[in-house]
DNA sequence: AATACATATGAATAAGTGTTCATATGTTAA
DNA sequence: TTAACATATGAACACTTATTCATATGTATT
């Protein structure tokens, strides 16, 4: 075959020229993978998706959000600290209390792709995405 | 067991009653947050959001992937196996070789809000947007 | 001032995850 | 059958992360 050489490196082995360099060019960066997949972490634990979805129907107080999805207050705030860093929440203060809700509606549109591939599978997916507008 | 009671248990001090009532009615479960979460965790590593990028550009073969994105074929091969357990991609056989490719474009959606809400603070990422369609 | 209280933070622990190395599987060709 | 090879898989290790407990910060009230 034309574009397979393993000449004396034996490491790589099956390459197709014309393809990995032509992908390879507009291949993403490392630091820019890793910025992306960071959003996506950001999302990928159970308590920080419930507490995101409590905050889509309104606002609330980080004692009341450890009330809903039944959590420690504690583990709520640690967990607040993470999607305040990634700018998926914000506050605001009122006396003794802090009212967090949603930065902007990037989260509801992920949620909604989320379900949208849930749904292939879980009948439960397609009902919540009702929620999601 | 009952909605909720704060009378002799000190832990709970703050909460507004009819919020978290409201908010706990459309609560989505345990479970249910687990696998929205699942969903958004396969995306969330550097490795898997560069493969799924390279996958975006044409079908590849596993050397392929792996000399694109500049890791070994075992890596990849043990998360080419995390993508398809989550259904993100899908493959075909060719002799001795897998030729990996993208599911459907629930991926590409979901990198689309993702570099659009990365777009906020960093100037990369309204470039890759322009691949995503 | 002191107290009460809502929330934040640090340290410690336990559970989870990605990579590497070695080995196994399955396909093709001789 | 055997050999070569593309890919998959298992085990081990390092690294990350979520929770808990204890303590600190900052605000309101007395």
């Amino acid at each position: 075959m034309a574009d397979r050489e393993q000449v004396d490196r034996c490491e790589v082995t099956c390459i197709h020229e014309e393809a990995v360099s032509a992908v390879k060019q507009i291949m993403i960066s490392d630091d820019e993978a890793q910025s992306l997949a960071d959003i996506f972490k950001t999302l990928a634990d159970r308590t920080r998706v419930k507490m995101l979805f409590a905050l889509m129907q309104r606002e609330l107080c980080v004692c009341d959000l450890a009330a809903v999805i039944g959590a420690s207050e504690s583990s709520v705030s640690h967990q607040l600290r993470v999607l305040r860093t990634n700018k998926l929440v914000r506050f605001r203060r009122d006396g003794k209390m802090l009212y967090y809700s949603l930065a902007d509606d990037h989260v509801i549109t992920l949620f909604k792709q989320g379900l949208e591939h849930a749904s292939h599978d879980e009948a439960w997916a397609a009902q919540f995405l009702d929620l999601c507008r």
